[in-house]
RNA sequence: GCUCCGAUAGUGUAGCUCGGCCAAUCAUGCGGGGCUCUCAAUCCCGUGACUCGGGUUCAAAUCCCGAUCGGAGCACCA
């Protein structure tokens, strides 16, 4: 009855639907190459199609992609981290396979198309067959028969050739109109060893994307590939296996190139390069744009999820900002994250009149617990703060009392304290009548050095002495930021926190 | 050069499959205001888009054609 007026769509929260057959369990996959750790990019890759997989009580794979062992090597912690930060996401992988544990699958299905006549040893140079194919001429290999073919795929296999000697292609039509289809390579000889010591050297003849990934999605039932359009025509040469092999290829969704403004273009292998030389202290460098980064500086994995869901899978090239992602983050970390006061570039103030007396803001805005903040005849000022006085200006450090400024001239700023104490203030409901400014005591044990590594620059100044006791969680620097406390050395009264957003 | 995609406000997104309910959704950003002993959060209010040109139709963001712009592939990388 109500129905019938509702029939308008639900409003979409990003993912479309996907087109799934009666009964039909749907496996989808996320297929890196572990050559570095998940980045903003392989996030997508693992939120979406874990995602999917969830909604239609389907499976999730991971796949690590990791026939190359010299172009882009896979890197053994790499695997490792793959595997924390699909569980970070919530995206627990049903199964976890390694491309180069099923070598020889691959080679069985080689030498199936070699015998349908379907795939052929080339032994042109790289620009010598581009001539050929971009000529739209078959080269003088194209046409031997089964039994050579067989022959010479042999003599790869057992290292009678050298690196860069031959490939094994897949015939399609050499007169494609798109050259990017006509007989593509398949298998390459590489001499490097494999990463994984369980591999090594086991093999001299790796499959390429195309043919690797066309044989496991076949293999593992997967039914929805999910990914970037730069492998929208991978597609199209698969079909052509699939074709041979009498398979259906599954159904395809991509979205368009990811840029983000905050990190500008970037490649797992520039940034390999950018660690390598000392411009990033590690793959979690709040300045890089890995998963490891982001959760070092306490971005949630919900609203990483969110965000990634809420941009669908639109075909459309975007350019985004992060702060869409940190605004919904801070929803989720606002309300769990306590205050604390932090200066940077601090100023060590001298107060006149100062009365001894523990200032006891609270915890957090929207609850009672209070922090307690002793305060002597000294504070440090932010920089900031600090270099904006004049004398005879008033203003309030919060929480504690009233001041108007002396003198602000170094090499001792001095400011004088006025009125009554602000907790008394609080009591008979007086506002205060001028600008807040946070503060931290400069009294022995009662601050911290703090160190704040932030994607633009690193912050270094005081905060109150309580922040020791939040390793690990995320807080709010009053009029600062939120941070994630990374580190705290008790000894040696210091800190480091990662920057997360405003 | 050849081929394939795409184009909704500053940014992202919904709607496009099956034209009318779209003077176009939601989020973020931005502007203004309320609240607050944080420049945060929160609450109000506001801002702003169907790339262009033709065509089909009573009716087009939605269908067709062209142009323009953007992206991708044409690797013995993934």
């Amino acid at each position: 009855m109500i129905e019938e007026i509702g029939e308008r769509k639900e409003p979409a929260t990003g993912l479309p639907d996907l087109e799934v057959g009666e009964g039909e369990k749907v496996v989808l996959r996320f297929a890196p190459n572990p050559n570095g750790p998940a980045t903003i990019g392989s996030v997508r890759g693992i939120v979406v199609n874990a995602e999917y997989a969830r909604r239609h009580g389907g499976e999730f794979v991971l796949r690590f992609d990791d026939t190359d062992p010299k172009t882009k090597p896979p890197m053994l912690e790499a695997y490792v981290w793959y595997l924390d930060d699909c569980e970070y996401l919530g995206a627990v992988p049903d199964l976890v396979v390694y491309a180069s544990d099923h070598i020889p699958k691959y080679y069985e299905y080689a030498e199936k198309l070699i015998m349908l006549g379907k795939a052929y040893v080339c032994f042109c140079k790289r620009d010598e067959f581009k001539r050929y194919k971009d000529a739209g001429e078959a080269c003088p290999h194209r046409d031997a028969d089964v039994g050579t073919n067989l022959e010479c795929w042999k003599c790869m296999l057992n290292r009678a050739y050298a690196e860069g000697e031959a490939v094994l292609r897949i015939k399609t039509d050499i007169t494609h109109r798109d050259p990017a289809l006509r007989d593509w390579a398949a298998f390459r000889i590489v001499e490097t060893p494999h990463p994984r010591p369980e591999i090594g050297d086991r093999f001299c003849v790796w499959p390429l994307l195309d043919f690797e990934s066309a044989i496991e999605d076949h293999l593992l039932g997967i039914t929805h590939i999910i990914r970037g359009k730069d492998l929208m025509d991978s597609e199209l040469r698969q079909r052509y296996v699939y074709d041979y092999l009498g398979w259906q290829y599954p159904k395809t969704m991509h979205w368009g190139r990811m840029k983000i403004h905050e990190f500008g273009k970037f490649s797992t292998s520039a940034i390999s390069r950018a660690i390598a030389d000392g411009t990033y202290t590690g793959w979690d460098d709040p300045r890089v744009p890995t998963l490891r980064a982001l959760r070092r500086r306490g971005i949630s994995s919900e609203a990483i999820r969110k965000f990634m869901i809420d941009l669908g899978v639109g075909e459309t090239d975007i350019s985004l900002s992060l702060d869409t992602l940190y605004a919904i983050n801070r929803k989720i970390i606002d309300p769990v994250s306590n205050r604390y006061f932090f200066v940077w570039d601090p100023v060590a103030v001298e107060i006149r009149d100062a009365a001894r007396m523990v200032a006891t803001p609270k915890q957090h805005p929207d609850r009672d617990d209070l922090r307690e903040i002793p305060a002597g005849s000294r504070v440090f000022l932010c920089g900031e703060d600090a270099g904006s006085l004049t004398s005879g200006d008033r203003l309030r450090l919060k929480n504690l009392y009233d001041i108007e400024i002396v003198d602000m001239e170094l090499p001792t700023p001095t400011v004088k304290r006025i009125g009554t104490a602000a907790q008394e203030w609080c009591t008979i409901e007086e506002k205060p009548r001028y600008r807040i400014i946070h503060w931290v005591p400069d009294m022995p044990d009662e601050y911290l050095r703090v160190v704040v590594r932030a994607p633009d620059q690193v912050y270094e100044g005081f905060g109150e002495a309580g922040i020791a006791s939040e390793l690990g969680n995320t807080v709010q620097f009053e009029r600062f930021g939120f941070v994630r406390i990374d580190s705290v050395d008790v000894r040696n009264r210091s800190v480091v926190a990662y920057f997360a957003h405003r």
